[in-house]
DNA sequence: GTTATTGATTTGTGATCACACTTGCTTTGA
DNA sequence: TCAAAGCAAGTGTGATCACAAATCAATAAC
């Protein structure tokens, strides 16, 4: 056989096969930490040991130990000077930075977006709206894990089209730094009666539709304005009864 | 002996005494490599090894996977889907994403600062000034090394002061992946003779000691868009060579 | 009853080993 | 002569062990 029929061969083979991909233990460890670190399944303040959580997620010590030195340098943990590791605790500066570098980096974010999304894409996001909707309309119990992931696809969505392969990497960061606050404040937004998040990011869409950075960038700070300055009343009302 | 007076001799004691503070191996190798990638001493696309480097460092490879796992969650070093690592290849998407990054988020940490900096703060970093013209005037031939380092105290003396504890390891990480080409625009530029730096630091300081939020912004992200830019043009012409 | 002290358990850290995958070179076959 | 198969050295990953430090409980001392 000759050499050309045989890599053409190849890639016959090749267009029906997908990329099989070997993850690490250490890689799935470290996505299933980060999953729980976003979603509020650790709260703040909690400590973790390395053999606790290598026992839960049922593999050895050293997948988890590299897994939590990742996340302490991203600083979605804390490494105390103890040695052992925990979810930083809420502090009223705490979510002040984290708003601030929130609205900052994500507002460029979805600014350069506006200005580079096709329509193809902004006709995803707008479904993505939709879905949101029905799911919304089905149940009246909230349920609050689902809301929050179809909330991250829609916000990482709409940030893949900025386009910056240095940007996207610092929001997934503050995401992760955010998580344990955000979903604190969640919690206390269903305990005190709803909130209607969807006209929020109606108009997001809105403005991308529209091509308009500038309030598209408003739009959302306002949106996740609205999580922070939550939690933060509670907390200072927490100070003052103290 | 009375509690109190245990208690309150332990406090003088306290206070004559500094923390010891166990750094770990770990720690020490992270630090190492931090220091030779913002100090460019590993070129762009060089791959490294665990063994190569615990060898380099004179420890085990238990320390150096982990420092390099941190590192390369901060995208300061790149995962091959072979499964080794390298310094990320300079491309130009990449120079213009870095330099967008830094200008917004070192631009707000430094307005931030203007905003904050005590007389004795803008002080220290003008002294800083006085120090740098000494070792300019005295020593004609450039020492590279000398003057990165004290570049980035000058820089990071002032972040410190925007008092925003998430901003800070972001300009970290931002500096970290940006080492790599700056190391080589800065080498390129005692190549192609010399630009006055000092000009530019001038003029920040002069910002922030009238609290000119917004002329300290744009003072630095001239500052810092100087060697991006040459190494912009740099690689240009490279390309249109080929 | 309260405060020290001791001892046992738990925990993080680093070293070493086993295994699987990659890479580069040599050898073999047409 | 050249491409493909085979082999050997190198490399990352995960498991396990040894050790030191921290934590906590129970005991002893006042």
């Amino acid at each position: 056989m000759q050499k050309a029929v045989i890599e053409k061969n190849n890639e016959v083979i090749a267009a029906q096969l997908t990329p099989v991909g070997r993850e690490t233990v250490q890689d799935r460890v470290y996505s299933e930490l980060r999953r729980a670190l976003i979603g509020g399944l650790f709260e703040p303040s909690q400590v973790l040991t390395i053999r606790g959580l290598a026992d839960a997620l049922v593999t050895s010590t050293m997948p988890v130990r590299e897994a939590l030195g990742r996340l302490i340098t991203e600083k979605a943990l804390e490494a105390l000077p103890n040695r052992s590791v925990r979810v930083p605790p809420i502090t009223l500066e705490r979510i002040d930075d984290l708003l601030r570098a929130r609205s900052l980096i994500e507002g460029e974010a979805i600014a350069l977006a506006a200005t580079r999304m096709n329509p193809r894409q902004i006709a995803s996001v707008e479904a993505m709206l939709g879905e949101w909707d029905e799911m919304r309309a089905l149940k009246h119990k909230k349920d609050i894990d689902r809301e929050a992931t179809l909330n991250q696809s829609f916000h990482f969505e709409i940030y893949r089209c900025c386009g910056s392969a240095v940007l996207i990497p610092m929001i997934e960061s503050l995401w992760l730094q955010s998580g344990p606050c955000i979903r604190v404040a969640i919690y206390a937004f269903s305990d005190a009666g709803e909130v209607d998040t969807a006209h929020y990011h109606r108009s997001i869409v809105a403005a991308l539709a529209r091509q308009d950075a500038q309030a598209a960038r408003e739009a959302l700070v306002a949106d996740i304005s609205r999580p922070f300055a939550f939690l933060r009343d509670k907390l200072q009302s927490a100070n003052r009864k103290d």
